[in-house]
DNA sequence: TCTCAGTCTGTGAACGCTCCCAGATGCTCC
DNA sequence: GGAGCATCTGGGAGCGTTCACAGACTGAGA
């Protein structure tokens, strides 16, 4: 690769000094329009480019943001949720010429890797995926104070670490009382984890329609994955034959619940309704088609990424942000 | 965020110069015994951790490689296979303290960033996914000389990007053998875009089963995405209603065919087969589950990374690397 | 005419690191 | 005992920027 040519080739094209350069490629004021013109033609002229690294070491500010992936590994982007997130934040971040570095975080080398780099000053903020509870990371990047909010809250960091999230909780709602008012009687739900403000959310809107009857019977838990669907889908069986509906807190896990229902010959939705919940991808694949609850993913990645756009230029404390969902009927309930 | 700690610093706490803690550092020869444990453990109490900024300027390498997605934006990982290949990449690199960048490179814009990235210096290679053929992109990256590879060949320039593949003809043969194997007469298939690897090479090896038999009339094209599945297989059930047998080349395609076949009536596999191609996790959710060819995405994602990191550490040429598939069978054919 | 504020420009000093060279020390071998 | 080599260390120079400061020039107002 020829040499580069810096920011002294360019001065010098313009005749002008390195500092005037600079102040055109800031924009900082007092720069008279010839001296302007002349740098901007010098440097198209050179064709160059500002040396980040250098730029970096002076102003402390590295023009990138690190996402943070903190599922265990097998588990990373098993849910089609995450491509969604991934590609809308690296379009806002890149429109501000700010790239996106993925980091996973799934063991405690990879977390102290994380913190490494964030120590070592690589970014200028941390976007959190599907962090859980009690992760120990959330503690050490507080204590670097650096700009940090998550996709879907932080449970027990809901006041430190700002958010974007669906409104998981009246989501579960709209399922819930859509599957009563079809005259549904037993309607048994899976969970996701319990440490995950979906897992807590989505059963806790699914009681609030069900009052006393949303009994320990009828709630089961799953992990996401599609197979945790599957065997929370026959536990519920074993143990409430005669169940009439699932409202199921993932599509994937939907998806793992309606084989499980298909291998145990019920009929969907005739002898058991299904709800699911993302609107994900599965959702249309699944057969029947996936009655379920769209969550607005794109839009929380983009309120995500403001957010966090808005603490790294020190705009001070920023709120989070809840967005609605909506239910889709297809043929499942 | 308190003062961090310099290579200055830790010199002073281990009784030492800057140039011997850089050696240590940098795991140079000469240092005796004592200095070494003198500077690792004052990098302990201080808490030291190099800036990687300062260490690029001189040394022009960045510790980050950037992978760049060449899709138009909206199809952008809906594809599931992705998500395999981005998480084993981020993995295989962290191992080695390298960063990975995701860019998009859906339309001008984006390729402008990428370039205005790369020779900027910000990468010490580039990973290419999903290349179309004539992406001046390549030509771009060529011209710079930074090391690149490919996930995939990119067609037309495979004697100049070097890449890790599933052997995409010879999975496509397997799959065309079986259904012949299971006495289907009329077998059709549908492709993927004829300017990527996989839509060319899995035709090849349909044709190489099937040869004249291997008609026009059988042969339509899909863009990946479910919804080109369902279209292609609408138009080839139109014109060659008797047809019993279909090789679709991504299991995503087969996911929409088998929607169609479905709203047609036909019995899947009784009336036609189906057969699909990736074994991503749709394989497992379709209706009936998918019987498909398994492509080895993490393996490949792992020879790809190994690639580049070769031609990064500037171990001369590599070469290509194709990688055998396997036939899945599961209900579909 | 002088002053003063407002513009505009150039330059030295960082930023934190690696590289390189000169010099010191110790050891082996003649 | 001295030459010669390998081992080890310190410190100056430089990577390409930004920043702060000093100085030069302008024009308005006293």
């Amino acid at each position: 690769m020829a040499k580069r040519p810096t920011i002294h080739d360019v001065a010098a094209a313009a005749g002008v000094s390195r500092g005037t350069v600079s102040r055109v490629l800031n924009d900082d004021r007092y720069v008279s329009p010839a001296a302007h013109a002349a740098v901007r033609r010098a440097i198209a002229e050179t064709g160059y480019i500002v040396n980040r690294n250098a730029r970096s070491l002076v102003t402390q500010r590295t023009g990138s943001v690190v996402m943070v992936l903190s599922e265990p590994h097998e588990k990373v982007f098993e849910d089609p949720n995450y491509s969604t997130t991934i590609r809308t934040a690296i379009r806002r971040l890149g429109e501000r010429d700010v790239s996106l570095v993925i980091m996973l975080a799934g063991d405690d080398g990879d977390r102290e890797r994380v913190v490494r780099y964030v120590r070592g000053g690589h970014a200028d903020g941390v976007l959190l995926m599907s962090t859980h509870a009690g992760d120990p990371l959330v503690d050490e990047l507080e204590s670097m104070r650096i700009p940090a909010v998550a996709c879907g809250a932080v449970i027990g960091k809901e006041n430190v670490i700002p958010y974007a999230a669906a409104d998981d909780r009246e989501g579960a709602r709209q399922m819930t009382r859509y599957l009563v008012e079809q005259g549904r009687r037993k309607i048994a739900t899976i969970t996701g984890p319990m440490d995950t403000p979906g897992g807590i959310q989505r059963l806790e809107g699914f009681a609030d329609v069900l009052g006393r009857k949303a009994s320990r019977k009828l709630i089961e838990h799953g992990d996401w994955t599609q197979l945790s669907g599957e065997s929370a889908m026959a536990r519920l069986l074993e143990r409430t034959p005669d169940l009439d509906a699932v409202f199921v807190a993932s599509d994937l896990m939907a998806a793992g619940a309606l084989s499980t229902l298909r291998a145990a010959g019920r009929r969907v939705p005739d002898d058991v309704a299904v709800g699911g919940f993302d609107d994900s991808s599965v959702a249309a694949t699944t057969h029947p088609p996936l009655t379920t609850i769209r969550q607005p993913l794109a839009e929380v990645a983009e309120e995500t990424v403001r957010l966090l756009l808005a603490l790294v230029d020190g705009g001070g404390p920023v709120d989070p942000v809840i967005l609605s969902t909506r239910l889709i009927v297809r043929e499942s309930a």
